[in-house]
DNA sequence: GACCCGTGGCC
DNA sequence: TGGCCAAGGGT
């Protein structure tokens, strides 16, 4: 997209043309990429980029094999329902990704005749591309010039010119480097030559024994260029320290009626799991455990279930991590006198749901899946 | 800019 | 064990 550049020198052009260099003999071979000379499936392109925010390469594979699998061009996805998509992708998290996964392969097929866009100006309008993604497939599946940035180009594009700035706030300097360093041909390629240079060689610092891992750069096609160097390159990107992460408490009702059905409810688009199923329960509250005080208060339709039925308390909690608190559950199980105005998902059709994970976590210690 | 939004792996 | 991180997007 538009923004500053910084100034192109020579210094910029030999490390452009270092870094295409080393991804014609380094580059990783992954499913979703096509071998020099072959044709790219923007489709697949589009998925794997989309599975891949905040995901690990190693997650993605499987994902990536089994919707393809299910569902080989975007025609395909689009004509699944969204439900289906959402059992697919349960266990993946980030489920806006899910909804609007599918709604982009709508969109697609309803506004552009099954065939993706093929500009990032027009990619960006689509439910689920952001900047990133729109940058990414233009270039990987159109060959555009476009300037890519994610969270690996980041990190080594902030050592190689040593930026200081904290993050977020260095963004825009990074990325005017980044689009000082793109080259015109082969933006597709430099951009996941960039990516596995922060996968493999510029990694992340970690602590390890009191102390910081260090990047390999006796490895990387950069070390000739790269500023970091002159510092401790495993000190950069500088960040932000992040807020820290409260702890939530509440309560699940794991209600199994006569013919052996399960009572879920399904959360609604907007907020945490949205989309996904659920099992019935209070709310998440912050503060002190559920069980020491009147935990179903805020949800009468569960409350109800204990009623008539001999509920059980569970011994032991779940405990789930999310991005910004943990929480953990107290697990009631019950024989509910009805269970009128609930969804009912047979016991043994469980592993097959949209659970997510701390679904799953509750599941388990109600003893409904070996999972 | 700040906050919301999952999960699994690593040390 | 706990904190950090991963090919971000939406609001």
């Amino acid at each position: 997209m538009t923004g500053k550049s910084a100034k192109i020198t020579q210094r910029h052009l030999d490390a452009a043309s270092a870094v295409l260099n080393w991804y014609d003999s380094h580059r990783r071979h992954l499913p979703w990429r096509a071998g020099p000379g072959q044709p790219v499936d923007p489709y697949r392109v589009w998925l794997s980029e989309v599975m891949l925010q905040q995901t690990t390469v190693a997650t993605v594979r499987s994902a990536f094999a089994e919707f393809t699998r299910r569902w080989p061009g975007v025609a395909d996805l689009a004509a699944a329902s969204r439900d289906e998509v959402m059992e697919q992708w349960a266990g993946l998290g980030y489920y806006a990704r899910a909804r609007n996964l599918h709604a982009c392969a709508v969109a697609v097929v309803n506004d552009h005749g099954g065939v993706f866009p093929d500009t990032e100006d027009e990619l960006r309008k689509l439910p689920g591309v952001g900047a990133y993604t729109a940058a990414a497939v233009a270039a990987i599946a159109f060959g555009r010039r476009a300037v890519v940035m994610d969270g690996n180009i980041e990190r080594v594009a902030a050592r190689w010119q040593a930026i200081t700035t904290l993050l977020p706030a260095a963004k825009p300097e990074i990325h005017a480097e980044v689009d000082a360093l793109t080259p015109d041909h082969r933006a597709g390629d430099f951009a996941q030559a960039m990516m596995d240079i922060g996968a493999t060689i510029c990694t992340p610092a970690r602590k390890s024994k009191g102390r910081l891992s260090q990047p390999d750069c006796d490895a990387c096609p950069l070390f000739e260029t790269c500023m970091g160097r002159q510092g401790d390159p495993a000190l950069l990107p500088m960040k932000k320290p992040k807020t820290p992460r409260p702890d939530r408490f509440g309560v699940a009702v794991v209600a199994e009626d006569e013919a052996g059905n399960i009572l879920l409810e399904r959360r609604g688009d907007k907020g945490m799991l949205g989309g996904m199923l659920v099992f019935p329960g209070s709310n998440w509250a912050d503060g002190t455990p559920a069980q020491s005080r009147y935990p179903l208060e805020d949800n009468q339709a569960a409350k109800r279930l204990l009623e008539g039925g001999e509920a059980v308390t569970l011994n032991g909690n779940v405990e789930h991590i999310f991005s910004h608190f943990r929480v953990i559950l107290t697990v009631i199980r019950v024989k509910p006198a009805s269970g009128e105005g609930w969804l009912k998902v047979p016991k043994n059709e469980l592993s097959g749901a949209a659970l997510p994970t701390v679904m799953r976590k509750v599941a388990r210690l109600a003893g409904l899946e070996a999972w």
